[in-house]
DNA sequence: GTACAATTAATGTAGATACATATATATTTG
DNA sequence: CAAATATATATGTATCTACATTAATTGTAC
């Protein structure tokens, strides 16, 4: 359905408008898709987003600062989400002999079986791009990388 | 800067999964700046929404139900939504007398005024897009609309 | 080496989200 | 028309987010 129809917004007063609400939209449509495919592995898409960089980064420690870097979405309290992760035994830490204030955590067996249990279902749940051709994705990907990188001044 | 860079994963799986993050990683730059934009007004991009469907609805009432299928952000509690809006005097609301189970939803003139005070500075909030033609814009709203159409499962 | 600044992480808090449930009213069905 | 079902909205609750503040440790400048 065009954006227009989903939120029944018969015109945009321009092209700018249209494709802030639309991606918007349909990053938020994702969104909630994910939240509900990761439910029942009692995990949230960022919980699953920290114990992925916890995997990659094995058999070497990450700490919060890492994890502020490279997540997709940086409004999350990654203090906490590590604690959530810890409770449920999905990772472990231990403070860091090098820097006492910072914080080693890893991921535990109990964590990397979920990841492989939930990557067996992954594939279809990505596979939301199937409409769109090799190329229009790569081209899409370009698009977005300039739409922040000509807006350096967040 | 390229999504790679930003967070810090050199390579991606295919061009599912890039496209995936980097459309997420967008999004969530995108709310971060519109919700720090909105916050001197002591509204978040949400209640905006909700307001400026009220004012398209004016002279008409608007209901929940209208919020719930109009807003880009579908998760939103809306109840409690205008609940915030008419705390802060920008909307009113009162039982319908069609339906009393429903409730008529109108947007105060001071409701109006914030939204004009705002749109003074709206139009170089939402000019993001400044790098992407128009062409390209158009582009990405088609691809944007086939990305949810061919999963109409959610 | 001490004082000051910077860094790393945790916490406090107000408000928002997700999801289930409740409440009141309206509509449909037999 | 009474009972069952559907609809419109509100509420309860646990969790999450946004943002400021705190606490501990490290780095730097004199």
């Amino acid at each position: 359905m065009k954006i227009e129809e989903e939120i029944y917004q018969e015109k945009f007063k321009d092209e700018n408008q249209k494709l802030l609400i639309n991606l918007m939209y349909t990053a938020s449509w994702l969104n909630i898709k994910q939240t509900r495919f990761f439910k029942p592995f009692d995990l949230t898409p960022q919980q699953f987003n920290v114990l992925k960089i916890l995997k990659g980064q094995k058999p070497k420690p990450s700490n919060i600062n890492l994890f502020q870097e490279r997540m997709i979405d940086k409004s999350s309290n990654v203090s906490r989400l590590v604690d959530k992760l810890c409770n449920k035994g999905f990772a472990s830490r231990i403070t860091s002999k090098v820097d006492r204030r910072a914080v080693d955590i890893f991921i535990t067996e109990k964590g990397e079986k979920i990841i492989e249990e939930i990557e067996v279902f992954l594939p279809s749940e990505i596979n939301v791009f199937h409409g769109i051709s090799k190329k229009d994705k790569q081209y899409m990907n370009e698009l977005l990388d300039r739409i922040r990188e000509t807006n350096y001044n967040l």
